[in-house]
DNA sequence: CAGTGGATGCTCT
DNA sequence: GAGCATCCACTGT
């Protein structure tokens, strides 16, 4: 896709390969943070993640390998994609070695592809709130169960890399009720696009 | 804005 | 049958 000279457009960085997800959980998360995400056409800039690793109790693989997190437990480079709360669909990519079953969360994105077709599957015109969550995103996108296992390196998934290393935010994660103290939500510092605020005194 | 509670259905025990 | 990696509407400031 050729950039016009003068557009908005922002210029991506190389396509994110599934080695790029082959490294720590821990690594990759932080990593994502400014990379963009596009699914069938729509997306834009991730700007809110969060890292779940085998030994957290809060991840879905902890206890063990079950159909739900199946995808977790094989090789990197996947889209794990569950239910939430019985209606919403939630996506991760699946990090690390093979049977590590690591993932990162996405939970929000800022708005720069296919606004009006994420407008339309969201019933919304507000552009801060189309996927200003992991369930908004989602929808927004149109990923769904379907997608569970699908390959990040490969359409509809298209993936790039930032250009530079931004300025970021840390937290503790939302919405869980395990590991409620682990600082492993990472965010675009000063991004209007948020699930929800960071905390201005870190609450690490 | 902040806080609360209901919707909704799948997953695992 | 309990719990849940959420969202939205509604209340009250």
């Amino acid at each position: 896709m050729a950039q016009k000279p003068g557009s908005k457009t922002k210029l991506l960085g190389p396509a994110l390969t599934r080695d790029f997800f082959d490294r720590s959980v821990h690594e990759v998360a932080p990593e994502l943070v400014g990379a963009t995400m596009l699914f069938g056409g729509a997306g834009g800039t991730i700007v809110e993640v969060e890292a779940y690793h085998h030994t957290d109790p809060a991840s879905h693989s902890y206890v063990r390998r079950t159909p739900r997190n199946g995808v977790m437990f094989g090789p990197p480079g996947f889209a794990y994609v569950y239910r939430s709360y019985g209606i919403h669909w939630c996506v991760n990519f699946v990090c690390e070695a093979e049977g590590s079953a690591s993932a990162v969360l996405v939970r929000a994105i800022q708005p720069e592809a296919g606004i009006p077709a994420m407008q339309l599957r969201r019933g919304l015109q507000d552009v801060r709130s189309l996927c200003s969550g992991p369930g908004k995103l989602c929808a927004a996108l149109g990923i769904t169960g379907a997608h569970d296992g699908a390959p990040l390196d490969r359409k509809p998934f298209a993936l790039h890399a930032r250009q530079a290393e931004p300025q970021m935010v840390i937290g503790v994660r939302i919405g869980i009720t395990k590991g409620v103290e682990l600082p492993w939500r990472f965010g675009l510092k000063g991004s209007r696009f948020f699930s929800r605020a960071f905390p201005k005194a870190p609450n690490l």
